[in-house]
DNA sequence: ATTGAATGTTCTCTATTTGTTCTCTATTAT
DNA sequence: ATAATAGAGAACAAATAGAGAACATTCAAT
């Protein structure tokens, strides 16, 4: 098992390899990862070789070999590849650079919730009945969010807000067939924004 | 079997472990599962060993494996709670039964992937402009899926399937704007079909 | 070939954290 | 009344992170 600072050193050394080309020092290490002291990173490299993840060529200067194991090292984290866009009329064009979607980093976060959405008051921003929304919990928004909103204590209610000049804030659907209605902003609390959406076809 | 708190550590631990690649100290999983004592978390973890869900190497830093029964118990996966629903002019209602989502669940399997939509050919049906959609890859579909289809072998479209009576292929776009196209069975191949749909407003 | 600076290597030393073991209290269910 | 669960917090040995000195080795310039 590697301590935090292990992983940071391999980290910037294979960093370092993938812009340079070659190892770094032990003194550019060190600087790398903030601390002053050669001897602390030979110790580091040491752990590191007796993990398997570099090979040391004794006495040599950036004499550092990573090994094809370091790679497979990287976090576990829940990931789908993204091939490319779709459109109509062309074949798929892939995407340089990054290459795959990490569902972890894409919704979660300790302060995300989720909830099922029911009815069609938003259907026209592309949320429809029964799908789920994350929802960032927080008491104020920007105008224009897609907030869950508390009104008088009682009623829960997913609109976009739009707050006008005089101070009355507004709750707008995205659904045609309904209406926006205005209300005071003590009669309003703000519960969470909407940051992602999904849905299931199964 | 385990109780509450021994599986909010378990839990914890699993997310942590996700995203950084290595153990919490005992430290942080009290600050995790909010609680003061060290002590206590160390006897959870005890537990947590004794039910064969972990292993602690002694008095290491940092120094918790998971073993993978735990993987079986509570899955190793990103989640987050599912609070309940929400609807125009109700307060949220709580849903029992499941309280959480899995996103690993809701998306990942070794057969899919994902693609970024552009265009507004699907926006009818929710899919906007920028939307991700994920796509599992199979050759043949059922009438009404949104499927991933590539036409004579160069166009790539992303379209409702309909399959007339006498065998036509019937390519469907939920946009009014758009016209929908009727092909013959041998110009359409089947790329994929649409399992999830996911969009950030970050 | 010699030299000298930079580099790798091995040490010892010092602080913090951490893991571990305890005892003690509070709450809840049986 | 008795467990079982949940938690606080003190005390202590050990692991980790780091500084830095001292020496050996490279390696390039002279």
């Amino acid at each position: 098992m590697l301590t935090p600072s292990e992983k940071k050193t391999l980290k910037f050394i294979q960093q370092y390899f993938m812009e340079k080309g070659y190892a770094p020092t032990l003194r550019e290490i060190a600087q790398g990862i903030k601390i002053n002291s050669r001897g602390v990173v030979h110790r580091y490299l040491k752990s590191l070789e007796s993990s398997n993840l570099i090979t040391i060529l004794p006495n040599r200067k950036r004499g550092i070999h990573l090994n094809p194991e370091a790679n497979e090292n990287i976090p576990l984290v829940p990931t789908i590849p993204l091939l490319g866009r779709i459109a109509a009329g062309q074949p798929i064009e892939a995407i340089e650079g990054r290459d795959e979607i990490n569902l972890a980093d894409f919704i979660m976060n300790a302060d995300r919730f989720a909830l099922q959405v029911t009815g069609d008051s938003m259907m026209e921003a592309g949320i429809l009945d029964g799908d789920t929304v994350i929802i960032k919990h927080q008491n104020t928004a920007n105008n224009g969010d897609i907030i869950v909103a508390l009104i008088d204590g009682i009623e829960a209610t997913l609109k976009r807000l739009k707050r006008l000049p005089d101070g009355m804030v507004l709750l707008v659907p995205e659904n045609k067939f309904m209406e926006t209605i205005a209300y005071e902003p003590e009669r309003v609390q703000i519960q969470g924004v909407v940051v992602g959406q999904l849905r299931s076809y199964q």
